[in-house]
DNA sequence: CATGAGCGA
C-alpha cells in the first residue's frame, strides 16, 4: 500500500504545526512571567520554534487592567460591586455585563396614518394628499383602478382624457357664506358649532342643536365594492373638509358590505363638493353613486 | 339594487 506515503499531505496546516510543536517542546525554556509592576505593566516570555524549526524568543508586554479601572469613575467603580438584580440574579458572578430584557415594549405611534384628526397645510389637489400618510390608496382618475398605478402612468390615458382638475376650490356660487370662506381657508380644521351646518334652511337657525346626534350633511354611497370598508371610505371623502361619521352598511346575517355606506361632513359645502366631485367617480371598479341622503327613517 | 346601529333612565 502506498497509503504511509500520502499521510503527511493529507494533514492540515492545523495539525501539521502543532505535531511539529508538540515534540519537541520539552527542549524549550519555561514561560515566564514578570509583574505587572507598579505601572501595570507584565510581560511574558516565551519560547517556541518558528517554521525553520529555529527557536525563537517572543515576548509580550501588556497593562493590567489596574490602569484601565483607573479611568473609569468611581461611581462605575462602585456599581461593580453591587448586587445583580432583575434577570441578571440567576447569572454567575462576572458572567456578562449586559443583559438582553425580554420584555416587549409596545411603542404608540401619536399619529399613525389615517388616524390623525388634524390636518395641516391641505393644499392643491386633494386625491393628491391621499395616501401620504403612507397608506397605499392609488386611485387612477382616468381608468379608476385603485391600488394599481396613478394617473400619469395609467395605461389608457392616451385614450381617455380624465375630465378636467379632479377637484377644485368651492364653488364661489350662493354658498360664499362666511362659514364657506373660513372653511375653504382652513380645511378640516375644528369649524365652532355656531358654523356648523352650513348654509340653506339651518342658515336662519342660531347654531346647531347639540344635544341631537349631527345627522346633518349626510351623503350616500352607493355601488361600493364589497370590500370597501369605512376607512377606505374615510380616506375618500376626508380630502374634502372634516368628516364627523363614516359608515358602511353592513349584512349581519352574512358580516358582508351591502354595498352602500354614508358620510356626514361637518360642513354642507364639503359634503355638496365631495358630492359633486365624487359621483359617478370609478372607485374599485365600479362607478361609485353620490348624493344627498335621505333623513334616517325611524 | 340599495337609506345606517344603538338607546340603558
Amino acid at each position: 500500500m502506498v497509503m504511509a506515503a500520502e499521510q503527511p499531505s493529507k494533514m492540515r496546516w492545523g495539525e501539521l504545526e502543532e505535531d511539529d510543536g508538540e515534540d519537541l517542546d520539552f527542549l524549550l525554556p519555561p514561560k515566564q512571567v514578570v509583574g505587572p509592576d507598579a505601572n501595570g505593566i507584565k510581560k511574558v516570555v516565551e519560547y517556541k520554534f518558528n517554521e525553520e524549526g529555529n527557536k525563537v524568543k517572543i515576548t509580550t508586554t501588556t497593562r493590567t487592567r489596574k490602569l484601565a479601572h483607573a479611568r473609569l469613575s468611581k461611581r462605575a467603580v462602585e456599581r461593580r460591586s453591587w448586587p445583580k438584580f432583575g434577570d441578571a440574579v440567576h447569572e454567575d458572578v462576572g458572567a456578562r455585563l449586559t443583559m438582553i430584557s425580554t420584555e416587549e415594549i409596545l411603542l404608540e405611534r401619536p399619529r399613525a396614518p389615517g388616524t390623525k384628526q388634524d390636518e395641516n397645510k391641505v393644499s392643491g389637489d386633494p386625491l393628491a394628499q391621499m395616501g401620504k400618510g403612507g397608506a397605499v390608496l392609488m386611485l387612477c382618475r382616468t381608468c379608476g383602478k385603485k391600488g394599481d398605478h396613478w394617473t400619469s402612468r395609467c395605461p389608457y390615458k392616451d385614450l381617455a382624457q380624465p375630465s378636467e382638475s379632479f377637484i377644485d376650490k368651492p364653488l364661489p356660487s350662493d354658498t360664499t357664506t362666511a362659514a364657506a370662506a373660513a372653511a375653504g381657508a382652513t380645511k378640516g380644521a375644528y369649524v365652532p358649532p355656531s358654523m356648523r351646518g352650513g348654509g340653506g334652511a339651518n342658515s336662519e337657525r342660531t347654531g346647531t342643536d347639540m344635544r341631537r346626534r349631527n345627522d346633518e350633511n349626510s351623503v350616500r354611497v352607493t355601488n361600493l365594492s364589497e370590500d370597501t370598508r369605512e376607512p377606505d371610505l374615510l380616506e375618500l371623502f376626508r380630502p374634502f373638509g372634516a368628516v364627523s361619521r363614516v359608515y358602511v352598511a353592513i349584512d349581519q346575517k352574512s358580516g358582508m358590505s351591502r354595498g352602500f355606506g354614508f358620510v356626514n361632513f361637518v360642513t354642507r359645502e364639503d359634503a355638496e363638493r365631495a358630492i359633486n366631485k365624487l359621483n359617478g367617480y370609478g372607485y374599485d371598479s365600479l362607478i361609485l353613486r353620490v348624493e344627498w341622503a335621505a333623513p334616517r327613517a325611524n
